[in-house]
DNA sequence: TCAAAAGTGTTAAAGCTACACCCATGC
DNA sequence: GCATGGGTGTAGCTTTAACACTTTTGA
């Protein structure tokens, strides 16, 4: 009866947070902000902001993304196939309490980039930094940093949707530069999971997996050795047989 | 600066949406129910509601699980093992457009049930009945039923969630009564992938895999046939190795 | 010349697919 | 007996994991 009376709603917030993650010196970081006002004044947080009420949800995140690191989403126009970064809803986060002075819903979005300059704080961000997943984590449970809200719940489900996602598709390609060679992408994955792999049944394996990597045409010697092919990343989203991890 | 000032924010109207899914009669089924009011009025729509301003999301959905079903959810207390059904958030919708009268998110959520008494319409639902998911989303694109909102849209999201996750997690049990057999447990799969599956392999599989099955001491002979042991779902959430969709 | 990374070959183990075959019940 | 579904065995194929080995550069 009264399901969607649109006169009589309990009033709610929506933001959308952002958990963005690159891989820099062979570790999985995430783009973290220092809140400079109450509530969790000094601590860090998520990336984010109210959705406004003209735009999508993604449309806000995406704007979020630019705002925060200048990065454009793929799929924008006028840009170069393998610039920007992958974007994608997470989860929704609707907890009453989750927001001490309201009642907040948001809308989490993961996005995958390759290695940036260091952030500028612009906008209404005080500070900005990258910092190790291991480090906001910590290995065990609650062994991590203390951050806003609920961020460290909303960080820990962001950095495992991309560690299992990996596995069954080729979005490691979007963490990497537009010309990668097979060794980086492989850096990729063994900083994302934390493991080492075998070098030689990897590049047989992503090589050999149909649309996943297209030859770029040239060589590059940046990782020292012998000169490496470089790629770019393919057609194919889905990755037939997938890229399972060790153990787990 | 504004990212969270309490005072001024755009109003939304957050409500969640269910995915109900079971099989019945060897087809996947969802539950539906008919809008009596405009918009979309007569349109069939996907149960759901308006979240309350002190329940969280999953609590919401489960309480419109339970309304329009009287389902209750796993987990919930003094309840058995393998009573009620799986329940999970989905995604997030919240195009600006999505509801003509105003701006509502709707946080969707999946749920697997198995097998019930045909629904009772109760409650503000007019009418309610299973509906083959093959007739309400056809099987190509824009070859289905006409639905209400966005519903076609979280339907298929849902119903491919489903037919992916039953691949490498044990939900599908959730479409099972407590105690079933080998062969029921292959219907399931069966009638969610719509295809037919070898059930000599099927049988070392899923008996195979650690923790998916535990026999319930029992026997039946309800399929015909020689008596086929009854099992319980066990411990196990994930599958390894996985149960792959053919072909796909 | 040497270290380092790229890339190929090979082999044994494990998993999957497609069957042949037997088992235990209801009718 | 005979149809029906339950359950086991097995041969052939594909995939994976581990590691020996060659290639091509920079220092």
């Amino acid at each position: 009866m009264s399901r969607y009376d649109p006169s009589a709603f309990p009033p709610f917030a929506v933001t959308v947070d952002l958990v963005v993650l690159t891989v820099r010196d062979h570790a999985l970081c995430a783009l973290m902000v220092r809140r400079g006002e109450p509530p969790f004044q000094g601590f860090w947080a998520l990336p984010g902001g109210f959705v406004r009420p003209d735009e999508g949800l993604i449309e806000a995140a995406a704007r979020e993304l630019a705002e925060e690191t200048g990065l454009r989403t793929h799929g924008a126009v006028g840009q170069e196939p393998g610039e920007g970064a992958h974007l994608e809803q997470l989860a929704t986060y609707g907890d009453p309490q989750r927001d001490p002075r309201m009642r907040v819903v948001s809308v989490a979005h993961l996005a995958l980039a390759p290695d940036l300059p260091t952030p500028r704080p612009g906008g209404d961000v005080r500070s900005a930094r990258w910092a190790p997943v291991e480090e906001l984590l910590g290995r065990g449970k609650d062994d991590g940093l203390l951050l806003a809200f609920d961020h460290t719940r909303i960080l820990a489900d962001g950095v495992e949707r991309a560690r299992s996602k990996i596995e069954y598709s080729a979005l490691a390609t979007a963490f990497c530069p537009a010309e990668f060679t097979v060794g980086e992408l492989r850096q990729v994955y063994e900083s994302v999971w934390g493991v080492s792999l075998d070098p030689r049944n990897f590049h047989r394996k992503v090589t050999g997996t149909p649309g996943f990597l297209v030859p770029a045409g040239g060589t590059t010697t940046r990782q020292g050795g012998r000169p490496a092919q470089l790629f770019r990343a393919g057609d194919a989203t889905v990755l037939n047989p997938p890229m399972l991890r060790p153990d787990a």
